[in-house]
DNA sequence: CTCCCACCTGGAGTGCACTCCAGGTCAAAC
DNA sequence: GTTTGACCTGGAGTGCACTCCAGGTGGGAG
């Protein structure tokens, strides 16, 4: 139904216009519409496959793979293999997601190490340079003193 | 209380040697002992300050923040800060989480479709290209076909 | 008519985080 | 004694995904 300019649609999809140029270029984006004047017209249907771009690259897609998405996209009867690729990338995201939540939990347990410090501190605080992780509960925090 | 050549070090803490060697050089590492030869001695604390790091860098904290973070951590006296600067880290990571679902919610929606297109195919199968997301629901399908 | 602005193109440049390389050292294996 | 392999250094090179730039066009405002 809407037709945007180039401006409108970087607003809308959150890529600028030079991603854009650079997707259209590189062959993420085809047969984006021209005016008169030879000015980029986007569709409707534009802005939700830049949504669909959007996710894939926003969940760490690599550029290669969505090129060969959007290839498989253009050609009938790949429904299939389209369908393959978003699940093998959809597992990827899941992995992505556990590691992340892992890594945090260390993130925040020294958080928490970092709390009692600070509220314990009074008493406690000494030069403890940083006590290295493990260094605060294997008690080598003598030896750490001055890394972190 | 062990002691790790650059080849364990880096494969217990899944970076390459040229990564630690890099690190130690902008400044993530500091006082790392060396052997008669010259060569890198890792300690157990310098595996945890890796494991730290890892945490870090994986969860995407930029190489600059890193170092302000090691900084720190050389730095008696600036728990405070320390907690800041991991806190704020953590609530990105919450960010990141959350758009990471989002993101994948819609992969998992668009999974879906190709899903039920294959197995609704048989009969329904037409040229569809790829109904290019919401093209699938408001029925812009016919225009959209060819490109995805 | 002139100015400005949003846009166009091809191509060069950027930032980040490594990664690789050439040339050299040292200790242990053969 | 020489070969091998893991390591060292400074510095150059890489890959990715943009991002910027110079020079140019077309249409509407003043």
């Amino acid at each position: 139904m809407g037709s945007y300019s180039p401006a409108e649609t970087a607003e809308k999809s959150g890529f600028s216009i030079d991603t854009l140029r650079y997707y259209e270029k590189i062959g993420l984006l085809s047969g984006i519409a021209r005016n008169a004047s030879g000015r980029r017209v986007f569709s409707d249907d534009d802005l939700s496959w830049l949504e669909m771009l959007r996710c894939l690259r926003g969940t760490g897609m690599p550029i290669a793979e969505m090129l060969r998405y959007s290839e498989l996209a253009r050609v009938p009867g790949t429904v299939a293999e389209r369908l393959e690729l978003l699940q093998a990338h959809d597992r990827r995201v899941e992995e992505q997601i556990a590691l992340l939540r892992e890594q945090q939990s260390r993130i925040k347990w020294k958080i928490g190490i970092y709390g009692s410090a600070l509220t314990g501190a009074c008493a406690a605080q000494r030069d403890e340079g940083d006590l290295a992780a493990t260094g605060a509960v294997n008690g080598t925090a003598a030896a750490t003193a001055g890394r972190g």
